[in-house]
Parts: C-alpha cells; structure tokens; sequence
DNA sequence: CTGAAAGCGCTTACAG
DNA sequence: CTGAAAGCGCTTACAG
C-alpha cells in the first residue's frame, strides 16, 4: 500500500505538504505541486478513506436502512427504483453507499449503532409498513444523523412520498367519468402512509360523489402480492357474479394483475366485464396493459437525495414533507362505460 | 463521540486493556472485564470502524460492483435477486456490503482504485455482457483484491452463473417431448457468457435432433426487452403466418412476454397456435403463466458469498466456475402438440 | 511556502 | 494481568 509517507520519501517534501497538495489547499509552491502530483501518479498513490474519516470527521458515505423484513428487500419494485437513483445521485455528488444493517461484526445492535460504527454523514430510511414504528429505527430517528425518510413519516424528518391523495384522486376520476358508479377497492389493512392516504381519498371520493359505499366491495387483502390478489377476486365472486362493482381500484399493481388473472380464470375479462386498475406501475404493469397510477421512482430518489445533501451542507434545514406527483397511466384493462 | 479514551478515564483502565476487553482476548481480569463492559455499555460505546480498519488492516468492508451501463441497475431483476440474497449472508458473517464505482470525491477513478480507497475485503463483480471487457472492471481482475463473480467468466476468478447448457437443454427436450419440431430462437448477438452457451445449446440441439436449422426462425432481438421481443414477433411475422415455427425458445423472459403480447395483437395466441417459453423466471413469468428456466438468484448469491468468504480466510483458495442448477418451469404457453 | 509535532481512534508488541 | 509507547495513514494548527 502506498501511503502519504512513500511519497514524501520520493519527493523530498513532507507528509504534511503532500496532504496539502493532494487536498488541493493554497499555500504550496507550484513546483512542490507538480512534484508530488507526479509522484502520486508515477507510485499510483490513493488515500485511505478510513485515516481520513477520522482525522475530517467526515467519511463520505451515506447509509441506506432497508427495513423491510416482510419484503423481498432489494427485489421490491419500488424500492430497488428509489436506491438506485438515490444512488446514483449520491455517488456524483462524492458519496459511496453503504448498507446499514443491525450486526457490528457478530453482535446484535440498532441501527443507530451501525451507523455510529461507520461514521455515516447521513443515512436514507426506507421502512416497511411494520417496521417504522419499530425500537431500532426509533434509535436513528430521534438521533442528530442527517436523515430522510421515503414513503414512511416521522417528526422532524423530512420525507420524500409520491402524492397519494392526488394520485388516488386522479384515477378515480378518469373510473367516474368513465362512467363507473360503482367502483370496488382492494386495499391492505396495515398502518402505512400511503395506503392509508388512498384509503381515505377512495372513502372520500366516493362520499364526495353521492356513491354508495357498499363494504361488500371493498376488500381487505393478505399482503401486496399477486396470490393476495386472487384472492381478493375470490371474495368478490362470494357476492355473487351479478354484484360485481363495474370497476375495481387496487392498492397496488400485483395486487390488481392477480385478481386479474383470477378473475380471468372464472371467464370474467378485464376491461370487458370490470374495469381493474392499480397504483404504483412496476414493469410488469406494461406488460399487462395494467391502467395504473404511476409513481415517479427515480424523482423520489432524486429529490431524497437533494434533501440529505442539503442537510449536510447546511445548518438551518428545516425538515418538510415532499410529495412527488404521479401520473395516470391509461392502459387496457379499463374502458368507458355507458351509462 | 464515546471514545477507547472516555472509557480509559471512566473506568481507570488503560486504553490498551480495553481494546483488549473489547476485543475479547485472553490475558484480562475478570473484574477488568465487567468493569470495562458495565462502562461501555451505560456510556453506549460503539467503536470507530475506520480507526479499526487502519489497524487491522481489514475493512469488514465488500465492495459490489455493478456495472451494467446499460441496464437498470438495482432494477434488474436478475441482479437485485443474487445482491439481494448475498446481503444477506454477507451481512450475517459480519461484513458490510459498499458500492463500488468510480469517483473519488469528483475525481474519476478506476474500480481498483475505489476498491483501494475504501479498503474493502473482498468484491463482488457483477458487469454486464458489454462492460465486462472494460479497463476499470480489468484492474480488479487482475488485482490481488479477494473477488468473485457473478454471470461473467474472467481468467482466474471464481465465477458462480447458472447450468445454461443444462437449463436450455432441459427447455428444449420438454418442447421436443411435446412434440414440437420447429422450434424457432429470440437471442441478443452480444459477448455475454449465459447467452452464448444457450444460442450454442440451441443450435446443437436441433443438430444433436436432426432438426432443420432455419434461419428464418432464428431471430436476433436488439436489447433483454419487452420492447425488442414485440419487434421479434414482427421479424417472425414477415416470414408470412404459414411459415411460423410451432414454439419458440427466448433467451429471457422479457423477450418472451414481449413476443407474446405482440403475437397477440396478430390474433395468434400462445400456447394454442404456437408454444413460447423464456428464461429466467422473473416475477412477471408467472403472472403471465410463462414457460420458462429458472435461474435460483438466491442460490448464486448465496453461492458466491460462500465461495468469497473461502477465498478471503483460506491461503490456498483454488478458483473454479460453479455452475448452479435451473429449474424447468412448465406452465401455460407451452403445450404438447399431436404429431 | 514548508515541515515538525500533535492528534484522530484504535491496536499491538513489549516490559513489568 | 496491566499499561506506556509506538504505530496505522492521515490532517491541522503553528512556527519559521
């Protein structure tokens, strides 16, 4: 390993004008510069990011807190979209990403230790609908790191989201002036932001439209999955095919291709007999044609991003909460009724 | 910050005895031992792991390096799967899983470099069929850096991809057994080592089968895409309707679905007028009830960290090629035909 | 413009 | 069993 010393040996200088050299910093002849930059080319030199995190008080790395047990972690759709342009927005602004997890070699510890251990200047928390309330995510929130949050809220810290209400709102819309007066709802049962905002905006839109709100058509699924979608489509077929709503809005894309799919299987077609769309627009939506409500992946990553560097960089951030909009996606599986 | 030092003073004890308590080495006192622990547990001590780093001259650092230019990144539904999965077991011997890429602050670096600057133990190296021929992926290569990878085959490192040969036969000789003696091929013409072998596979097989190699059939896509898979179908359509194959082999799934839909829209329907199968099982294959191979992404993370983890504790580490096993995934755009 | 010295938080021979 | 001292690779006042 070629180290500061190395170089002060072959140019003559010292440790302490090379490091100022290397760190660009006024104060050093030309010659000295040139010196040493050949060096440092000629013997391939490259800083020690560990000797530097300590002595700066700053070691360039962002951790991201992916806690999302009940998921698939990196394969979730969404998620894998947001790190990946957070990601690439942090590296061109000089930072490397690194996974925070609970272990410090073999032992068991908080997040908020993991974080210490590795000195982050600022950390992304991307907690599942269970798991942002848990103790070790509570550790890293009430702590001073820089942080921002994605999709879950929490006091005084700024969150990037996609504008659910809006969303939500949107496509309900394009459903009623598409004729639909009778429109279902698949829905999950758990405490997260977001599908509880579209929760509400679906309870609201219907009551703002004079829609009857029949409990018969809105269905509680297992989790965000393709299987709980089918069966969702069974509880809807126990009412009997003769009171099926016109249209059904689901919680998320897998959700709407399963019961698609199954409602296919009892020889009912989307949109022909029901309009069936979704929210979020994961690939395979395309695939399917799926109508859905696109959520901007990269623009929350980026906007998360652009919120932690400006929390580091400067001393009076006020936290805030950030709402991405979405776009409607018309597709194929639904269509305009007559009335 | 809680420091060796804060806790040297709290306790009486040198900093030298509680690095060793920390450490848990032999040669301390039982009661410097709970003396120590009681302390850095009400203190909340939690060590410095660049500090460490220096010393020990070991990082618990693993670099990814993901160079896949012209791919989706963490989207890739294949690469999330295998990262996802070796996470995990990295994180569960202890080590932290960094990016690797190519800055320095805003200094363009190489991948060596940056593996350098941040010390890490090892790397994993995941390039894509065009990156991997690249100059910066090459200096890790041809590094004294513990490293394994993924998919690519490079000289001396243990690469952990998938039985190709094994899988694409295994696909075929279903559709040969399903009487289909006409089977056409969608593959992209790049260098990548998974799609040679199955193009090479292909070819021999219908040799092996006395089957006609025609080229006609033999469609090459631009891209691993929907997109590219629905202008396939438009290639094969050109060959007139007549003249279609009766099943045909994609080299992944995203060509297959896309042929699929396309063919759709031609009134021609899969498995009825013609068989399709694909490659990898994304999750979409089995919204789409696709016939298809798939790769255990779990089983080739999970391969590689165990294969890296060796390589970095064991002074006579042989490298080898490791092939994982597919599996055969019938569903419902294949079926067997009447000779 | 340059460098000796001290220091960041840690570990490791070595002496006692 | 314990600790003073040196050292890892780096940076930063400070003196000249």
């Amino acid at each position: 390993m070629v180290t500061i010393y190395d170089i002060s040996k072959k140019t003559g200088y010292s440790p302490a004008t090379v490091s100022k050299v290397l760190n660009n910093y006024r104060g050093t002849s030309k010659k000295a510069n040139s010196i040493i930059k050949k060096a440092v080319e000629e013997m391939n030199y490259i800083p020690n990011a560990g000797a530097r995190s300590i002595m700066l008080k700053k070691s360039h790395l962002i951790g991201i807190i992916l806690h999302v047990n009940s998921y698939e972690g990196l394969l979730h759709p969404l998620y894998a979209g947001i790190i990946q342009s957070f990601k690439v927005a942090m590296e061109n602004a000089g930072y490397d990403i690194i996974f925070i997890n609970e272990k410090i070699g073999n032992k068991k510890v908080s997040f908020y230790d993991h974080c210490q251990y590795r000195a982050v200047d600022g950390v992304l928390i991307i907690a599942g609908p269970d798991e942002h309330i848990e103790y070790s995510i509570e550790t890293v929130i009430s702590s001073n790191i820089p942080k921002i949050s994605v999709e879950s809220i929490y006091n005084n810290v700024t969150t990037v989201l996609s504008n659910n209400h809006k969303g939500t709102t949107d496509i309900l819309e394009y459903l009623y002036n598409s004729n639909h007066r009778n429109i279902g709802l698949v829905y999950v049962n758990d405490s997260s932001t977001a599908t509880t905002i579209r929760y509400n905006t679906y309870i609201d839109f219907l009551k703002k439209h004079n829609m009857h709100i029949n409990h018969n058509n809105i269905v509680v699924a297992e989790k965000y999955d393709h299987l709980s979608g089918e069966l969702a489509c069974d509880k809807f077929m126990k009412n009997g095919v003769e009171n099926l709503p016109d249209a059904i809005f689901c919680i998320c894309d897998k959700l709407a291709i399963g019961l698609i799919n199954k409602f296919s299987e009892y020889l009912i077609s989307s949109p022909e007999q029901i309009s069936i769309c979704g929210f979020d627009d994961i690939s395979s939506a395309s695939y399917f044609s799926l109508t859905t409500v696109r959520q901007n992946k990269e623009q929350i990553g980026l906007s998360a991003s652009k919120e932690l560097l400006e929390l580091i960089n400067t001393d009076n951030y006020v936290s805030k909460t950030i709402e991405i909009n979405t776009d409607l996606v018309i597709r194929n599986t639904t269509k305009k009724r007559s009335l």
